[in-house]
DNA sequence: GACATTCTTTTACAAATGTACGATATCGGA
DNA sequence: TCCGATATCGTACATTTGTAAAAGAATGTC
Protein backbone atom coordinates (compact mmCIF):
# COMPACT_ATOMS: atom_id res chain seq x y z
CA UNK A 1 0.00 0.00 0.00
CA UNK A 2 2.44 2.77 -1.10
CA UNK A 3 -0.10 3.92 -3.07
CA UNK A 4 -0.38 7.48 -2.25
CA UNK A 5 -3.77 8.67 -2.49
CA UNK A 6 -3.22 11.71 -4.54
CA UNK A 7 -6.13 14.31 -5.34
CA UNK A 8 -7.39 13.95 -8.46
CA UNK A 9 -6.33 17.19 -10.66
CA UNK A 10 -9.20 20.02 -12.64
CA UNK A 11 -9.01 20.24 -15.79
CA UNK A 12 -7.81 23.63 -15.26
CA UNK A 13 -4.59 22.32 -13.14
CA UNK A 14 -3.76 19.19 -16.26
CA UNK A 15 -3.46 21.89 -18.53
CA UNK A 16 -0.67 23.52 -16.27
CA UNK A 17 0.31 20.45 -15.46
CA UNK A 18 1.21 19.46 -18.53
CA UNK A 19 3.66 22.26 -19.54
CA UNK A 20 5.78 21.89 -16.61
CA UNK A 21 6.13 18.07 -17.86
CA UNK A 22 6.72 19.37 -20.95
CA UNK A 23 9.17 21.88 -20.09
CA UNK A 24 11.15 19.64 -17.04
CA UNK A 25 11.14 22.34 -14.93
CA UNK A 26 9.82 25.55 -14.84
CA UNK A 27 9.03 29.25 -13.32
CA UNK A 28 5.46 30.89 -13.19
CA UNK A 29 6.70 32.69 -16.09
CA UNK A 30 7.86 30.19 -17.98
CA UNK A 31 4.50 28.26 -18.03
CA UNK A 32 2.39 31.20 -18.63
CA UNK A 33 4.81 31.84 -21.65
CA UNK A 34 4.22 28.17 -22.97
CA UNK A 35 0.55 28.65 -22.89
CA UNK A 36 -1.38 29.26 -26.58
CA UNK A 37 -1.96 32.87 -27.07
CA UNK A 38 -5.70 32.53 -27.34
CA UNK A 39 -6.08 31.12 -23.87
CA UNK A 40 -5.93 34.42 -21.63
CA UNK A 41 -5.49 34.02 -18.22
CA UNK A 42 -3.28 36.09 -15.52
CA UNK A 43 -0.45 35.23 -13.96
CA UNK A 44 -1.60 34.99 -10.89
CA UNK A 45 -3.77 32.12 -11.87
CA UNK A 46 -1.29 30.38 -13.57
CA UNK A 47 0.61 31.22 -10.44
CA UNK A 48 -2.55 29.98 -8.07
CA UNK A 49 -2.79 26.57 -9.87
CA UNK A 50 0.60 25.71 -9.36
CA UNK A 51 0.73 26.00 -6.04
CA UNK A 52 -2.43 23.85 -5.68
CA UNK A 53 -0.83 21.17 -7.88
CA UNK A 54 2.04 21.41 -5.56
CA UNK A 55 -0.42 21.23 -2.76
CA UNK A 56 -2.04 18.35 -3.69
CA UNK A 57 1.41 16.30 -4.53
CA UNK A 58 1.89 16.59 -8.49
CA UNK A 59 4.80 19.22 -8.26
CA UNK A 60 7.56 20.14 -5.75
CA UNK A 61 9.75 23.25 -6.43
CA UNK A 62 13.06 25.04 -5.33
CA UNK A 63 14.22 28.33 -5.69
CA UNK A 64 16.24 29.99 -8.24
CA UNK A 65 17.02 33.65 -6.83
CA UNK A 66 13.62 35.03 -5.76
CA UNK A 67 11.74 32.57 -8.31
CA UNK A 68 9.79 28.86 -7.95
CA UNK A 69 11.41 26.55 -10.50
CA UNK A 70 8.64 24.20 -10.26
CA UNK A 71 9.01 20.33 -11.22
CA UNK A 72 7.32 17.13 -11.81
CA UNK A 73 6.79 15.23 -7.92
CA UNK A 74 4.80 12.71 -8.57
CA UNK A 75 5.52 9.90 -11.36
CA UNK A 76 3.94 11.55 -14.36
CA UNK A 77 3.03 7.63 -16.33
CA UNK A 78 1.22 7.04 -13.21
CA UNK A 79 -0.63 10.26 -13.13
CA UNK A 80 -1.98 9.96 -17.16
CA UNK A 81 -2.58 6.27 -16.34
CA UNK A 82 -5.01 7.41 -13.56
CA UNK A 83 -6.17 10.03 -15.73
CA UNK A 84 -6.83 8.18 -18.99
CA UNK A 85 -8.55 5.57 -17.18
CA UNK A 86 -10.64 7.81 -15.46
CA UNK A 87 -11.57 9.69 -18.33
CA UNK A 88 -12.01 6.14 -19.86
CA UNK A 89 -14.41 5.11 -17.79
CA UNK A 90 -16.79 8.20 -17.59
CA UNK A 91 -16.69 8.71 -21.31
CA UNK A 92 -16.74 5.08 -22.89
CA UNK A 93 -17.47 2.84 -19.78
CA UNK A 94 -13.84 1.96 -20.08
CA UNK A 95 -13.50 0.34 -23.52
CA UNK A 96 -10.84 1.94 -25.22
CA UNK A 97 -11.98 0.99 -28.70
CA UNK A 98 -14.12 3.93 -29.51
CA UNK A 99 -11.67 6.24 -28.18
CA UNK A 100 -9.01 5.53 -31.08
CA UNK A 101 -11.83 4.92 -33.20
CA UNK A 102 -12.85 8.21 -32.91
CA UNK A 103 -9.54 9.16 -33.59
CA UNK A 104 -8.98 7.42 -36.39
CA UNK A 105 -11.87 8.40 -38.67
CA UNK A 106 -11.28 12.29 -37.58
CA UNK A 107 -7.82 12.14 -38.97
CA UNK A 108 -6.10 12.48 -36.02
CA UNK A 109 -3.85 9.63 -36.49
CA UNK A 110 -2.65 8.61 -39.64
CA UNK A 111 -1.72 5.14 -41.31
CA UNK A 112 1.65 5.65 -39.53
CA UNK A 113 0.88 6.49 -36.72
CA UNK A 114 -0.84 3.02 -36.67
CA UNK A 115 1.96 1.07 -38.15
CA UNK A 116 4.51 2.58 -35.27
CA UNK A 117 1.89 1.06 -33.12
CA UNK A 118 1.91 -2.34 -34.13
CA UNK A 119 5.45 -2.33 -33.46
CA UNK A 120 5.00 -1.18 -29.89
CA UNK A 121 2.65 -4.14 -29.19
CA UNK A 122 4.33 -6.76 -30.96
CA UNK A 123 7.36 -5.72 -28.41
CA UNK A 124 5.85 -6.71 -25.27
CA UNK A 125 7.64 -4.73 -22.83
CA UNK A 126 11.28 -4.15 -23.98
CA UNK A 127 11.68 -0.83 -24.49
CA UNK B 1 -23.85 30.77 -35.81
CA UNK B 2 -26.17 27.42 -35.23
CA UNK B 3 -23.25 26.61 -33.25
CA UNK B 4 -24.83 25.65 -29.84
CA UNK B 5 -23.58 27.18 -27.09
CA UNK B 6 -23.66 23.56 -24.77
CA UNK B 7 -22.19 24.40 -21.44
CA UNK B 8 -19.10 21.68 -20.56
CA UNK B 9 -20.76 18.69 -18.65
CA UNK B 10 -19.11 17.89 -15.58
CA UNK B 11 -16.93 14.84 -14.95
CA UNK B 12 -20.21 13.07 -12.93
CA UNK B 13 -22.20 14.28 -15.33
CA UNK B 14 -20.46 12.70 -18.20
CA UNK B 15 -20.51 9.49 -16.51
CA UNK B 16 -23.89 9.63 -16.36
CA UNK B 17 -24.46 10.93 -19.76
CA UNK B 18 -23.03 8.32 -21.30
CA UNK B 19 -25.20 5.67 -19.75
CA UNK B 20 -27.82 7.31 -20.81
CA UNK B 21 -26.68 7.11 -24.58
CA UNK B 22 -26.13 3.37 -24.08
CA UNK B 23 -29.30 2.41 -22.70
CA UNK B 24 -30.90 4.70 -25.68
CA UNK B 25 -33.12 6.29 -23.46
CA UNK B 26 -33.77 5.66 -19.74
CA UNK B 27 -35.73 6.35 -16.14
CA UNK B 28 -33.51 7.66 -13.41
CA UNK B 29 -33.74 4.40 -11.37
CA UNK B 30 -32.70 2.69 -15.05
CA UNK B 31 -29.67 4.89 -15.14
CA UNK B 32 -28.74 4.05 -11.25
CA UNK B 33 -29.43 -0.23 -11.69
CA UNK B 34 -26.60 0.58 -14.80
CA UNK B 35 -24.16 2.05 -12.50
CA UNK B 36 -21.31 -0.10 -11.50
CA UNK B 37 -21.97 -1.82 -7.89
CA UNK B 38 -18.54 0.07 -6.72
CA UNK B 39 -20.13 3.50 -7.49
CA UNK B 40 -21.69 4.40 -4.49
CA UNK B 41 -24.65 7.26 -5.43
CA UNK B 42 -27.87 8.05 -4.05
CA UNK B 43 -31.22 7.87 -6.17
CA UNK B 44 -31.68 11.55 -6.03
CA UNK B 45 -27.76 12.33 -7.26
CA UNK B 46 -28.63 10.78 -10.42
CA UNK B 47 -31.57 12.64 -10.59
CA UNK B 48 -29.59 16.06 -9.62
CA UNK B 49 -26.87 14.73 -12.98
CA UNK B 50 -30.00 13.92 -15.08
CA UNK B 51 -31.89 17.25 -14.33
CA UNK B 52 -28.70 19.49 -15.03
CA UNK B 53 -28.08 17.79 -18.15
CA UNK B 54 -31.04 18.44 -19.26
CA UNK B 55 -30.95 22.10 -18.74
CA UNK B 56 -27.88 22.14 -20.49
CA UNK B 57 -28.68 20.94 -23.37
CA UNK B 58 -27.47 17.13 -23.47
CA UNK B 59 -30.63 15.42 -22.70
CA UNK B 60 -34.52 15.80 -22.72
CA UNK B 61 -36.87 13.94 -21.39
CA UNK B 62 -41.23 12.46 -21.88
CA UNK B 63 -43.02 11.08 -19.46
CA UNK B 64 -43.73 7.50 -18.81
CA UNK B 65 -46.84 7.38 -16.65
CA UNK B 66 -45.17 9.52 -13.38
CA UNK B 67 -41.84 8.25 -14.47
CA UNK B 68 -39.78 10.48 -16.55
CA UNK B 69 -37.78 9.35 -19.55
CA UNK B 70 -34.33 10.59 -20.54
CA UNK B 71 -32.63 10.93 -23.76
CA UNK B 72 -30.06 12.32 -25.76
CA UNK B 73 -30.80 15.86 -27.26
CA UNK B 74 -27.44 17.11 -28.10
CA UNK B 75 -25.65 14.98 -30.96
CA UNK B 76 -23.60 12.30 -29.47
CA UNK B 77 -20.98 12.14 -32.01
CA UNK B 78 -20.39 16.64 -31.22
CA UNK B 79 -20.21 16.05 -28.01
CA UNK B 80 -17.88 13.23 -27.87
CA UNK B 81 -15.90 15.31 -30.56
CA UNK B 82 -15.77 18.12 -27.94
CA UNK B 83 -15.00 16.22 -25.19
CA UNK B 84 -12.65 14.04 -26.53
CA UNK B 85 -11.03 17.47 -28.08
CA UNK B 86 -10.65 18.74 -24.70
CA UNK B 87 -8.89 15.80 -22.84
CA UNK B 88 -6.27 15.99 -25.62
CA UNK B 89 -5.59 19.25 -25.08
CA UNK B 90 -5.13 19.52 -21.91
CA UNK B 91 -3.47 16.21 -20.83
CA UNK B 92 -1.16 15.73 -24.16
CA UNK B 93 -1.01 19.23 -25.82
CA UNK B 94 -3.83 18.19 -28.33
CA UNK B 95 -1.37 15.51 -29.97
CA UNK B 96 -3.50 12.10 -29.82
CA UNK B 97 -0.26 10.10 -30.75
CA UNK B 98 0.83 9.83 -27.23
CA UNK B 99 -2.51 8.83 -26.12
CA UNK B 100 -2.79 5.76 -28.18
CA UNK B 101 0.74 5.00 -27.76
CA UNK B 102 -0.16 5.05 -23.77
CA UNK B 103 -3.36 2.65 -24.63
CA UNK B 104 -1.64 0.06 -26.55
CA UNK B 105 1.54 -0.13 -24.75
CA UNK B 106 -0.80 -0.73 -21.61
CA UNK B 107 -2.53 -3.63 -23.14
CA UNK B 108 -5.54 -1.97 -23.73
CA UNK B 109 -6.32 -2.55 -27.31
CA UNK B 110 -4.73 -5.20 -29.46
CA UNK B 111 -3.32 -5.90 -32.40
CA UNK B 112 -7.21 -6.85 -33.96
CA UNK B 113 -8.05 -3.81 -32.80
CA UNK B 114 -5.22 -2.10 -34.93
CA UNK B 115 -6.11 -3.84 -37.77
CA UNK B 116 -9.85 -3.25 -37.57
CA UNK B 117 -8.40 1.17 -37.55
CA UNK B 118 -6.24 0.63 -40.74
CA UNK B 119 -9.33 -0.15 -42.46
CA UNK B 120 -11.67 2.32 -40.89
CA UNK B 121 -8.44 4.89 -42.14
CA UNK B 122 -8.24 3.80 -45.57
CA UNK B 123 -11.42 4.18 -46.18
CA UNK B 124 -11.84 7.86 -46.41
CA UNK B 125 -15.55 8.44 -45.34
CA UNK B 126 -17.40 5.68 -46.59
CA UNK B 127 -20.08 4.85 -44.08
C1' DG C 1 20.35 53.41 0.55
C1' DA C 2 16.05 54.45 -1.96
C1' DC C 3 13.42 52.79 -5.96
C1' DA C 4 11.42 50.46 -9.25
C1' DT C 5 10.90 45.79 -10.53
C1' DT C 6 9.81 41.16 -10.03
C1' DC C 7 8.12 37.44 -7.32
C1' DT C 8 5.64 35.16 -3.82
C1' DT C 9 1.88 35.03 -0.31
C1' DT C 10 -2.43 36.06 1.31
C1' DT C 11 -6.93 36.55 0.60
C1' DA C 12 -11.27 36.76 -2.08
C1' DC C 13 -15.14 35.37 -4.29
C1' DA C 14 -18.62 33.90 -7.54
C1' DA C 15 -19.85 29.80 -9.96
C1' DA C 16 -19.75 25.00 -10.63
C1' DT C 17 -19.77 20.45 -8.62
C1' DG C 18 -21.00 16.47 -5.97
C1' DT C 19 -24.17 14.87 -2.98
C1' DA C 20 -28.64 14.34 -1.03
C1' DC C 21 -32.92 15.32 2.21
C1' DG C 22 -37.66 16.47 2.59
C1' DA C 23 -41.94 17.93 0.60
C1' DT C 24 -45.09 17.11 -2.86
C1' DA C 25 -47.44 14.85 -6.59
C1' DT C 26 -49.13 10.71 -8.88
C1' DC C 27 -50.48 5.95 -9.71
C1' DG C 28 -52.15 1.45 -8.91
C1' DG C 29 -54.90 -1.08 -5.80
C1' DA C 30 -58.02 -2.62 -1.82
C1' DT D 1 -61.79 6.93 -2.08
C1' DC D 2 -57.86 6.40 0.92
C1' DC D 3 -53.25 4.23 1.16
C1' DG D 4 -48.89 2.94 0.29
C1' DA D 5 -45.38 3.02 -3.08
C1' DT D 6 -42.85 5.69 -6.37
C1' DA D 7 -41.29 9.78 -8.60
C1' DT D 8 -40.32 14.36 -9.19
C1' DC D 9 -39.21 19.05 -7.43
C1' DG D 10 -37.41 22.34 -4.74
C1' DT D 11 -33.81 23.27 -1.85
C1' DA D 12 -29.59 22.97 0.55
C1' DC D 13 -24.88 22.97 1.39
C1' DA D 14 -19.99 22.03 1.91
C1' DT D 15 -16.17 21.83 -1.49
C1' DT D 16 -13.71 22.57 -5.36
C1' DT D 17 -12.65 25.26 -9.24
C1' DG D 18 -11.44 29.19 -12.00
C1' DT D 19 -9.94 33.54 -11.75
C1' DA D 20 -7.42 37.23 -9.82
C1' DA D 21 -6.34 41.56 -7.02
C1' DA D 22 -3.64 43.25 -3.14
C1' DA D 23 -0.08 43.14 0.01
C1' DG D 24 4.54 41.86 1.25
C1' DA D 25 9.40 40.39 0.25
C1' DA D 26 13.76 39.99 -2.42
C1' DT D 27 16.85 42.16 -6.10
C1' DG D 28 19.25 44.74 -9.12
C1' DT D 29 20.19 49.71 -10.25
C1' DC D 30 21.61 54.64 -9.65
Amino acid sequence: MTKKEIAAMSPAETEILRIVWELGAATVLEVVDQLPPERQIAYATVQTLLRRLEHKGYLKHKSRGKAHVFMASAQKEEVISRTVKDFLNRLFGGDPVPLVQYLAEHGEITREDIDGLKKLIDKPKGK
